[in-house]
DNA sequence: CGGGCAACGTTACATTGTAACGCTGCTGCG
DNA sequence: CGCAGCAGCGTTACAATGTAACGTTGCCCG
């Protein structure tokens, strides 16, 4: 599986398409339920590669779901996110949809300030200093949260 | 200038005063003013070594000053936000005093889960691994946030 | 066939963050 | 000197984000 920049222009139909197939297939292996409305707003966090508020998600899912309400969608995006389908962008509040679903990973990624996009990235290398550092501080790592703002290549 | 981690018991009320000192000579060499509103501020962020949320600090921040309200406390981080004299911590929506004060550096992070502390450290080769995956992306980094949750030495 | 649980509905509320406008005191400049 | 302009702060109101708590439904498994 290969997952070029966000930045290339795709069929993002089918970028979509392939996440909701695959978010299915890992859960079901998993023996946990991938319900219509969890599919729901996986698809609509999908919409974009810009990261999606959780009430942004509220608004659409409404147009389809009239009795949405905020624990409606936050209770979706815990599942998601906790099954690795999404990934939480700490410093925007809000969600992404996660290129590497099923394979536990950290969250690494370029968030432009000038489009908005968010790049998610998945630097071993990256990762590995990470996992230095930590130990160098006898700090038992569990999550790691990489976020780099600024300037995309094209918005440069 | 030596920095022990924090879960190595010490002086904290030496800790705060030095980096109120600090921040002062910053502010006057700058040619910025650290008010007594922001010092209260930044001395109440420092006084423990877990991130503080602005409502901590409002209610903190109230006792001495009855007329303080949400605009007050949050014009205050975002200048002592933008002096680098405290850290926002994205995963917190809390804010955490800075050990390296003046010079500008990537924020990086080790939040225990069990003590709730915080602590700041200063990888260079982290920093570094950061420059590179943003360069092999043709990204501009503005900002690096490296926020790592876990357990700390003593809580594991 | 019914106890128990996962999923979701529903209401109300808690927490976090901002917009907008006014006042005051300092500072630089004519 | 006098005042224009701005930084800093007060004040009110509200927007945005997130959760607690409890009820209902339907399914699975003993």
């Amino acid at each position: 599986m290969s997952h070029p920049p966000v930045s290339v222009p795709h069929d993002h139909g089918a970028c979509v398409h392939e996440a909701l197939a695959r978010a299915q297939t890992i859960c079901d292996a998993r023996g946990v339920k991938l319900t219509p409305l969890r599919g729901q707003v996986l698809e609509i966090v999908w919409r974009s590669h810009k990261p999606a508020g959780a009430y942004e998600v509220l608004d659409e899912l409404q147009k389809v779901h009239k009795a949405a309400r905020p624990p409606t969608v936050y209770r979706a995006l815990e599942f998601l996110e906790a099954e690795g389908l999404i990934h939480r962008i700490e410093s925007q509040n809000a969600y992404l949809g996660c290129i590497e679903a099923g394979a536990p990973h950290s969250s690494q990624f370029l968030i432009c300030r000038g489009c908005g996009a968010a790049e998610e990235i998945a630097d071993r290398e990256l990762d590995a200093a990470i996992a230095v550092a930590a130990k160098r501080a006898r700090f038992k790592a569990e999550r790691k949260t990489v976020e780099i703002s600024g300037l995309c290549a094209r918005c440069t």
